[in-house]
DNA sequence: GCCTCCATAGGGTATTCACCCTAATTGAGG
DNA sequence: CCTCAATTAGGGTGAATACCCTATGGAGGC
């Protein structure tokens, strides 16, 4: 019997991870917590076989969660059940050493197989993950130039109001343009923009 | 002296409008609340002169808490404090007859200055709503068929691959395109997808 | 010194898009 | 029956973009 700590502020998304977990019968639920200060004071207390944590929550973020469960309770588990996909914070998590990462998108199936993979001393770690990382490095192999560039396009300029903007020719903004899509693999404005934001290079609020 | 009660379910932006409030003269802070079912309490219990209000709050929705503030506490100024932008929910929050709107993007001098014309019998509304509620009734001014090919343009396809999937020919996209372009006032798609998000025809985290 | 990467700029061509126009068909509503 | 909006399709033009290529100057690494 594998015991099982919830940690999310959402109460909805609590509740509905009770109702997915409960009728197991490897698993049982110890406590479901709303902060990040109640999830350490519950790990301590409990030190419970998995830890499932939203990584945004109030009181403590994420990773100063996952680092001090790893201190407090090393044989926990820590799976990051995540909304946000952007790729930046994710790596850092990932090189912390967590145990598994899901989607909030993912469905019930994936939750338990990530939950029993896990227990079963192996990883899990959702297939989009890949692509976003992947992703992730390519933004971050971006030159400071095709940033520049990367940025206007998405802001809706011309290559012509590029050009004007950063006193190059039309010809060098169509150079950095055609290098950027390459080296991200876009091959649209749009394609640009799914990535931009997945990545967080740019946030969908300031659009 | 005027009465303030505060509903919204982060704790740290609770504790920030209270910083922002607490200095004021002319207000009081009577509680502060974390769900529509406390605000609910709070606010036939208090009775505020202003209800500030996250839209977005576990156990009741905003509306709800609008309509049954209205209800209990008639003379209740309600402020809607929102992070999100999208049209739709926002214009039935605005025909439900609430007194201000601020976007979580504004300072504390709006704030300021939207608590002090609701309470002097003014309505006060951030700047960007005219222009969300704009777009948003283009939007909804789009047919079928401009919105079927908007969405197809937004997923980075071309009008050739558009006119294959709907079995029209490419000029006719084009003419779809070049009306829905019109109708949103856009004129790159990069504006499309900015229009498209904050209107909520699509949403971020499924590009 | 040599080599690589970056930024710069241009040539050339094909495709795509933006924006103007007309026009036929269809279906819903007065 | 007539009208209007929506959908369909096309003509035509100019701009913008995608993608191929070469080439030069400078900065930094070895």
């Amino acid at each position: 019997m594998h015991t099982v700590l919830i940690a999310d502020d959402h109460t909805l998304i609590r509740e509905s991870l009770r109702n997915m977990l409960e009728p197991l019968d490897d698993f049982s639920i110890v406590a479901d917590v709303a902060n990040g200060f109640d999830a350490l004071v519950a790990v301590k207390k409990w030190k419970p076989s998995v830890l499932l944590l939203d990584v945004a929550m109030p009181d403590a973020t994420g990773i100063e969660v996952v680092v001090d469960t790893q201190r407090w309770s090393p044989q926990t588990k820590i799976i990051i059940y995540t909304g946000v996909t952007s790729g930046a914070p994710l790596q850092q998590l990932i090189d912390s050493g967590i145990h598994g990462l899901l989607f909030k998108d993912s469905d019930s199936a994936h939750l338990i197989k990530a939950l029993r993979e896990v227990t079963h001393n192996h990883s899990y770690f959702d297939d989009k993950l890949s692509s976003v990382l992947a992703e992730q490095e390519a933004v971050g192999n971006l030159t400071e130039r095709e940033k520049q560039v990367l940025s206007q396009i998405l802001a809706g300029k011309t290559n012509r109001d590029i050009a004007l903007l950063l006193n190059i020719s039309i010809k060098t903004v169509d150079n950095h343009r055609t290098r950027l899509m390459n080296k991200l693999g876009a091959h649209s404005v749009s394609d640009l923009l799914r990535i931009a934001i997945k990545t967080g290079f740019i946030h969908p609020d300031t659009l």
